[in-house]
Order: structure tokens, then sequence, then C-alpha cells
DNA sequence: TATTGTTATACTCTATAACTATA
DNA sequence: TATAGTTATAGAGTATAACAATA
């Protein structure tokens, strides 16, 4: 049988489970959970006008959000603010504390992450990352 | 605050979702869950000669693959045959209508996966299914 | 009446542990 | 005794629906 290439959805699944191998110890040394650092993670772009636009915007419906916060509320690395301008929204952003866990997550999660492509070609290596980025920002909106 | 480019985690994670939402109306057209497609995909490469190996290269335990294999049997996509030489293994492999079935949902899959790369240069995209086909395969083994 | 956030219930999926048959 | 496959039970995760507060 001749080979062939694999399908994305095969390529996507298997390199996204070797990156969750990777980061499982990295996240865990700083008493997070995958979910934790997705909600810190778009936190850290912009604070979230209510919780509904960040469960939207993580890929989540607003029930499982509730958890996640919680926690992080519950270490003070993010806040629940009710919107004056409408009174049942809450505006949740990153404390300071939350921002310093963010960015020492954040590094820790590059150094690992860079095991993983430190074998291509760094030009090539340089188009991949791009493109990753270009197509992943493409898909970033809802169908949760 | 600079713009910094994503996590590959949460790139794969994104492009996985996004590809899952791609195939899922054309794997429903062929009466089968993504399951049995990744099932059909690796005996299509080469017949199984357990099952435990089988569910080993497609990252599920054995236990799990089983209802799987299950379906495929009663719609006489795969057979499961006992082997002679330890009675206890069971080689698996696709019969004629399950190889059909598997090239009539690849091609179908292909389609609808090149919706996705249509918006990037040629030539980068080139360079980019190259790159991702390799990681793929450097990490095609087993943590469940 | 509609919407945001929350809680509670039911359902599905997954993991663990027994069980059968072969070795 | 150990292993392959299977089945059964318990637990985690997810979806759905009801609820309180606000508009």
């Amino acid at each position: 049988m001749v080979r062939q290439r694999h399908d994305l959805g095969e390529s996507f699944a298997r390199l996204l489970r070797a990156v969750i191998a990777l980061e499982q110890p990295v996240l865990e040394q700083h008493g997070l959970v995958m979910w934790d650092y997705v909600v810190l993670t778009a936190l850290g772009q912009a604070d979230a006008p209510a919780q509904a636009a960040l469960a939207d915007l993580v890929g989540r419906d607003t029930t499982r959000l509730i958890p996640i916060l919680d926690r992080l509320e519950a270490r003070s690395a993010v806040r629940r603010d009710v919107d004056p301008a409408d009174r049942r929204n809450r505006i949740v952003r990153l404390t300071d504390p939350g921002r310093q866990l963010l960015v020492a997550c954040q590094q820790d999660i590059r150094s690992a992450e860079a095991v993983l492509l430190s074998d291509i070609d760094p030009g090539e290596r340089h188009i991949f990352i791009r493109l990753l980025d270009t197509l992943a920002e493409q898909h970033n909106r809802s169908r949760k």
C-alpha cells in the first residue's frame, strides 16, 4: 500500500496529546489544571466584560466556566466584579498575583514546548509557528 | 500589552476543534463516529496483530476499543480472527467493504479539510503539511 | 419577558477492577 | 502464574434544565 500523509485531524490530535503531556507536569507545579491556565491566558489578553463572553472565548459553556473561576478566585488570581452598567454581568479580570502566576507559567510552558520543535530547521520552524498562529487566530470563534 | 503568539497547545486545540467540526457531518453521513474512523484508518495501514497493539496505536486502552470494534464488526467493516499461533490474540483486519468505506470516507474528509488551509500560500502550505506530518509521526507512540 | 450567573439533576464517558480463556 | 480479551462497577466529566437577580 502506498504511503500517504495523515489526516489533519490525526496530526493535530497527536500533537495536542504530546503538548498536553509536556505541559501537565509544569501546570501541576503551579497548582493549576489545564482549564485554569486557558482562562488565565484569555484574561491575560484582556479583561472579560462578562462571564458569558469569557466562556465563549475559551470555548466552554458558562456552567463549566464557573467552577474554574471559583478555584481561581479562591486563590486570588482573578476577581469577579459586578458591572455597574448592567448589574447582571460580572467583569472578570486578573489580579496582580494572578498576572504574575500567568507570566511564570507561560515561561515554563514555552520552554517545555520548545522541545517539541527543536529538531526541525529554524527557517521552516518559523514559517510553521507563524502559520499555526494565523490559522488558530482564524478559528478562535466559538462552537463550544 | 504586547501582542504575543499563542501557546502551541492553544493553537493545536483550536485547530483540532475546527477540524472536528468540519469532519463531524462527513462521518455522520457514513454512519461513523470519530473513533470508528480512527480505527479504520489505523487498520488501513496494516492489519493489527492483536487488539492491544491496535489500542496502543490509536491511543486508547483496550477496554475502550472493544465497543468500537463491536460496532465495526456488526456492520462487517472489520473482522476479529483468533491468532492460530496464540489463541488468546485476535487479529483485526479490514474487510473489503470496510476498506471501501475507509477510502470513501478518507476522500470526503480530505476535501473537507482542504477548506481549512485554502487561504494560505501554496509553498508555505506544503511546508506546513510536511512538518505537521513529520511531527505527528514522531509522536505516534502511546501515552494513552 | 429576556438575560446573566448559579445550582441541581441526569447522562455519558472514562478508569478500575473482576472474570474467562488461553498460555 | 501471567497475559489477551471481555464484562461490570464506580467515578469523573458534561449537558440539560430549573432557579434567583437584574434588566
